[in-house]
DNA sequence: AAGACACTCAACCGCTCAGCA
DNA sequence: CTGCTGAGCGGTTGAGTGTCT
């Protein structure tokens, strides 16, 4: 009846990583991939259930990720992809090379949340807080005309849902049925269709780099982060300086490509 | 100096979805 | 078609740390 729970709370350590269970982690995954999650601890010798070791790969070990504050131009495209997208965390962070969807969720609440209110723009529409006036000019520039020209309401996100979903299953939603709640968005809407920044949001396909906004990433990040561990400032706490052992992981240079895992012979099999 | 308060972020929880028998 | 299982996702929590008084 209940939902079965993913692991038997007896026996199973919590709370944060040691230092020797995130090696131990990374030594498993890396030799031998992981075929499935609930089976890696036990494997690799964990007292862990598995959705933590998942998590704790996804989140902190993948040698794919960036760590430190999300720059300027990562905390834009976080805006416009939010205004967008809404909180699918898991669908800005697959835009982001090297960052996760926990670290970018953490980020918003954190920081970006905060920002947008002090300007007077509503975090949740990214319309300005105080419609009447016009009080937040100034702060708008924070958000694109571009983005702001799509700005997802709940409606226009249950839309995208659909339309997506649609193109899952390889059926389309009649044109009649979509897009006729309001006249502003049916425009909206198919301004969305017509726009590549969201057809590349919806695609499945890592970016190429190519993509305009997606610039920043190819100059700046990859670069940030084959230099981290020359600067002064690790990515990670002394505790997992260790991890720098891993840097190449075996994993030549050419191995990351605009932050993506191009040619591994291990971390390929995930 | 120390206690209170605020902030950050790693980790957990519970739900949904996809794949499979 | 149905039920089960594993994985992924988004929301929430709480320990650790920093800042203020």
């Amino acid at each position: 009846m209940g939902r079965q729970p993913c692991c038997d709370k007896l026996g199973v350590k919590r709370g944060p990583w040691t230092a020797e269970e995130d090696r131990k982690l990374i030594n498993f995954i890396l030799t031998n991939g992981h075929c499935c999650w609930r089976a890696v601890p036990k494997l690799a010798g964990l007292l862990r259930c598995g959705k933590s070791c998942r998590l704790r790969w996804t989140n902190y070990l993948r040698p794919d990720l960036k760590r430190g504050l999300l720059t300027d131009a990562e905390e834009q495209v976080v805006i416009d992809l939010h205004a967008k997208l809404g909180n699918r965390w898991s669908k800005i962070a697959a835009k982001l090379p090297g960052r996760t969807d926990n670290e970018i969720k953490n980020h918003w609440n954190t920081h970006i949340k905060k920002k947008l209110i002090k300007m007077g723009i509503d975090p949740v529409t990214h319309e300005p807080l105080d419609r009447t006036g016009s009080p937040a000019t100034a702060s708008q520039s924070v958000v694109t005309a571009e983005s702001k020209s799509h700005e997802v309401t709940t409606q226009q996100r249950l839309q995208d849902d659909a339309r997506e979903v649609s193109a899952g299953d390889g059926s389309s939603l009649p044109e009649s049925s979509t897009n006729t709640t309001s006249t502003g968005g049916s425009s909206s809407s198919s301004s969305h269709d017509q726009d590549p920044l969201v057809k590349w949001l919806l695609e499945d396909d890592p970016p190429t780099g190519n993509e305009p906004w997606l610039s920043f990433a190819g100059n700046v990040d990859v670069d940030e982060f084959s230099s981290i561990a020359d600067g002064p400032e690790l990515p990670w706490d002394g505790a997992t300086d260790w991890l720098l052992d891993y840097q190449d992981f075996g994993l030549g240079d050419s191995n990351l490509v605009d932050g993506y895992m191009v040619n591994s012979s291990n971390i390929s099999k995930f």
